[in-house]
DNA sequence: TGCTCCATGTAACACGTTACATGATTGC
DNA sequence: GCAATCATGTAACGTGTTACATGGAGCA
């Protein structure tokens, strides 16, 4: 479980509210971590009694009740703590994997449809990718490590979205036959 | 959701006990689709009380308490149904690419030795993989429509291997730096 | 006035994980 | 006789999901 290890590393680039917290989960780390804004809350409110984070009325609040959090020292020494340790492989759960073997098994299920569907999802995705890359990334200009470590993460999910369509597009083929 | 599906399917491949199950889901749906047999003996409750499945003392029992469970035609059509229905999108959650961004941010973690682990790892199991390939799927021989889904859900993996691989080796060089 | 967005939350539930329990069988 | 394995479960807890609640701000 590492959700709170996401929210500290998401509010020490910049200190914020739960609210705008969320928001950049669906812009950003939630490309490769997706979390609700109950999660959000709930993992804020237990990092403050753990005295990982604290939080004030935010600056821009107005008179909202919206809120600013900030990593204490304690939180940064958890992160750093828990990013030092090994880290467990991920388990893939793929639904369409068992989709396939049911398929052998019956003959009432016809996947196509569903195939062709997943790769016109792949191919948005890698085309939003793609452009981010060419925007941030391929300038031309030598970049500085973070860029490069920032880079490697897009490029992961380019791989991924484009070995996606390549094997999809063959098990089209053979769910032809 | 669809642990429930995944159980239905090995069933219809072959009725068989909970503790059975979970060995074999540990082998090989497990590749894609982790359970504990907690969460197993948790499902063949549930479907047997919503008559998805029915069961009965193992003909090979003895005197233990083993049950075979066999599925009933309404598990057939749930699983049917299920299937071919559009599949959601898998969510990543990639605990690494969190410690990257938080290695970007902090000074005092070195991810090395990490991605050296992960490196070794997926070399395992890629030649796992291309070992069941080799003796099953790679004999010259065509091989039926069956044969060829198993393939290309094997192929999944041996795609996901290699490609951590290269993504972890061009990491590992950014990171020396 | 009514709608949408901002901002934070409560509640209930489903799913996954871990620890523990029970008793029978097999192998040394 | 003892340990490991077979086989099925209970209990407690943590995380993730879904539905709903509340109230202010901005806008037509």
């Amino acid at each position: 479980m590492s959700l709170p290890h996401a929210v500290l590393t998401s509010l020490l680039e910049k200190s914020t509210s739960g609210y705008d917290l969320a928001r950049r989960f669906d812009k950003s780390i939630g490309y490769f971590w997706h979390a609700t804004h109950q999660q959000i809350y709930r993992e804020l409110a237990r990092m403050e009694a753990a005295g990982w984070i604290e939080s004030s009325s935010a600056p821009d609040a107005g008179k909202t009740r919206k809120r600013e959090y900030r990593v204490l020292p304690a939180g940064r020494a958890e992160l750093i703590r828990w990013a030092n340790e090994p880290t467990p492989a991920l388990d893939l759960r793929d639904e369409f994997m068992v989709k396939l073997r049911a398929d052998a098994a019956l003959s009432e299920v016809d996947l196509r449809p569903d195939i062709r569907r997943q790769i016109a999802h792949h191919q948005d995705r890698l085309a939003h990718y793609r452009s981010i890359e060419e925007r941030d990334f391929l300038q031309g200009r030598p970049l500085p490590r973070e860029a490069r470590i920032q880079h490697m993460i897009l490029k992961k999910g380019i791989l991924y979205e484009e070995a996606s369509i390549g094997w999809a597009q063959e098990m089209l083929e053979i769910l032809a036959c």
